[in-house]
DNA sequence: ACCTGAACACCGTTCAAGT
DNA sequence: ACCTGAACACCGTTCAAGT
């Protein structure tokens, strides 16, 4: 006789993310999570593949949010501020959801990998500022370096790999104002004058 | 009645690095490295204090290697070549270790990472060649600029994280030219004539 | 002084049995 | 159709006992 879930992939998934951003990926068990959702570690099986499918999906997740966060920083004017309010909005997700974020670039098993589509989702806004900004041959190439530097800076930043003293914050805009005049090639812009 | 040891914390870390590169962190086992140098796993324990102290052992000699990888890159003329060095020099070590690199900016627990005097090390060749480049007062900011889109450019290289097609090395060296001429505060660039 | 077997507390995962 | 206890193969680590 059929009996109604007690819990769901969704809630599953929920309480993971919740676990792995207090506690970190280590305490992200079966069992942890079975507990935070009311029942015993093999029931999660009829509703995750595994531990690394729930990896996937929490990396999936964030990485949807990242996405829709840059969607909603571009403004589509000026596309030197454009880049900037990226590599803002970029480093305040990736503060704000460190664990979650180490995720998504974690050399972990393949199957902790976001899938091809999400992927183009998430490098689109970045790749249409860096377009307007370096022009069509350099876009690819203009966007690479652009998300190299942000996720290099986040990442040495969460891993606490400033440790030379300095001002971090003056870094970072630092890092941001040169990179725009790097790859500006608008024929307006002071280099081409 | 003292008997001779039957192995050597340097075997154990050789080991556990060999083992880490060809198969993976999830390989890298008590048992496994115990097998790889003919003990027990009990007996690892009289020369590691475990398993997050073996990985920071590997950790610190990549560190130490990459630090001497750098310093031979440097020639200590044009500041601009040095930084170009660098950074070719940086990409050909990670390449080369791979998963030894991942971890020295890994998310792990603290016990993984690198002393503070290494880390010095590590930073100098760079700082130096900052300082030449873009002055004292930005040669912070310029190192951690460089050192952050290095850091992130091959890591995500590595992660497999480059997934629009294009030419990956075209997209590095457009990158190191395009740092280097942002970073440059010399009076004699072309930025400054 | 180092090595070992046995033991402990934990993991992820499977599966037959319950409802 | 989902949940569960019991079991299995693994893990890191401890420790008394061997030499």
């Amino acid at each position: 006789m059929p009996t109604p879930a007690r819990t769901s992939t969704e809630a599953i998934v929920d309480a993971g993310r919740q676990i792995l951003e207090d506690r970190g990926l280590e305490a992200l068990t079966m069992q942890s999570v079975a507990r935070a959702v009311g029942v015993r570690p093999p029931s999660l099986y009829k509703h995750l593949r595994g531990r690394d499918d729930l990896v996937r999906r929490i990396a999936t997740r964030a990485a949807e949010e990242l996405g829709a966060h840059l969607e909603g920083a571009v403004q589509g004017r000026d596309p030197d501020a454009d880049l900037a309010a990226l590599a803002a909005a970029y480093r305040s997700f990736a503060l704000a959801n460190p664990r979650a974020y180490a995720l998504l670039f974690a050399p972990g098993p393949d199957d902790w990998r976001i899938d091809a589509e999400l992927n183009v989702r998430l490098s689109t806004p970045l790749l249409a500022t860096a377009e307007r900004l370096a022009g069509p041959s350099d876009a690819l190439s203009a966007a690479r370096t652009a998300v190299a530097w942000a996720h290099g800076f986040v990442s040495m930043e969460l891993a606490g790999a400033f440790r030379l003293g300095g001002d971090v914050e003056a870094a970072f805009s630092y890092g941001v104002r040169r990179l725009i005049a790097a790859v500006d090639a608008r024929p307006s812009s002071p280099a081409g004058i």
